[in-house]
DNA sequence: ACTTGGTTACTGACCTGTAAGCAAGTGTGG
DNA sequence: CCACACTTGCTTACAGGTCAGTAACCAAGT
């Protein structure tokens, strides 16, 4: 699955050993469970270091401080996310809102990487958060997507109005988000996968009008 | 040992039972701008106390615990939130969503309750936080109020599908929570009042179908 | 011999909660 | 209307704990 990436001839001579590697990418997991279940500040480097059998000076001669830990976590998790996707990157057009919704179906089997995400974003809004920026720019690379996407959808000689395709791309990330915070305090009462998918057709009849008509997503 | 600051002059000390009550506000309002800046585990008492100008151990005289403090500081809110409605209660059916916009507009002016609620309810996912009942509750009662809404709107002889009452109801709240964290993270890019009304509407819209049409909600 | 991946041990911040004390204000009996 | 015990609203001091980060060191593998 993941050995593919291994290859290339030109061997990075001393630098990566193999072995280091899986060890900061078990690290970087562990990272991700502990950040995900007690939040950032709260969740020390002990326990992360725990999980992988060593100690949180271990932890910190792989990464040099926690929050550059937090960082790499990140970056890690963007890259293992697309691995997935066949072409290795995000469809546009109709498409686009087909991904997000296999996204929502996806994430009702993995609470763990939700939970963090949820956590860690809205932990990223507090004074002097290392993973501000991050999410910042995460943000806003996302909804200019779907400003694209939204746009592809629309017949060119009748444009959608700005303001409101720059409404929906954001209320379509709120959505999935507010709604992963609601699923996660309470599983039995919010269909994770199913509110997402009715909510982002319902923003994106709203915003392409007519156009387009019912049953453009599946559930 | 302290020369008390018991300057004399015209102290006036008729009621210590009125100013105790209006002292322990100081306190509450001082935590929910700590906490709302910090986070709850982030935030310390100190921080708190220094902004009354007190120590940590005189809010702890006051309040017992951080985690009591957090619950009084949410019951607070609650309290202080329903204020301003002259009936002092939540109306029902389109009014509904017509105060949830409303509510949207009126937070657009105040970053910090946002923050505060943005950050703790996210905060609250974690394990073994204090505030997640409280926040679990809060989420059923007000998913149940919307659903209520809802089928208040709907023509009775043609009810429509629990399943979608249920997905819309957890979608609003999750629309304008989703909003609060991006907009959060980066003021100039989202228009909160504005996208909240486009996608309730759009919510709306999708769930009581045709029978209500268009520009149900002002902006 | 040098580098790498750790370890132990320690430091210095911070943080919550507790205890004891104190000054100013309150209530009551006389 | 006053004396005096009690209560209230804090304070300082400290106990006990957690945590990130640093330094010095060591055991391999190359």
């Amino acid at each position: 699955m993941i050995s593919a990436m291994a290859t290339s001839g030109t061997q990075r001579a001393k630098k990566p050993r193999e072995e280091t590697a899986r060890r900061r990418e078990d690290i970087l997991r562990a990272a991700m469970s502990t950040f995900g279940t007690r939040g950032y500040k709260n969740g020390s480097l002990a326990e992360i270091a725990d999980q992988v059998g060593m100690t949180h000076a271990g932890v910190l001669h792989h990464f040099g401080s926690k929050d550059q830990l937090l960082l790499e976590m990140l970056d890690y998790r963007d890259r293992t996310d697309v691995e997935h996707l066949a072409d290795q990157h995000i469809p546009g057009g109709l498409d686009l809102f087909r991904h997000l919704v296999t996204t929502a179906r996806r994430n009702a089997e993995r609470p763990g990487i939700v939970q963090t995400f949820a956590v860690l974003s809205a932990d990223s809004v507090t004074d002097d958060h290392p993973a501000k920026e991050y999410f910042r720019g995460r943000y806003t690379q996302l909804r200019s997507d779907i400003r694209e996407a939204l746009h592809e959808v629309c017949d060119p000689d009748d444009p959608p109005d700005d303001a409101m395709v720059d409404a929906a791309a954001a209320a379509v990330l709120a959505v999935m988000d507010g709604l992963q915070v609601q699923w996660l305090l309470d599983p039995e009462a919010v269909d994770l996968a199913y509110a997402s998918a009715f909510a982002i057709e319902a923003v994106l009849t709203a915003a392409v009008g007519g156009r387009r008509r019912r049953r453009m997503l599946e559930y």
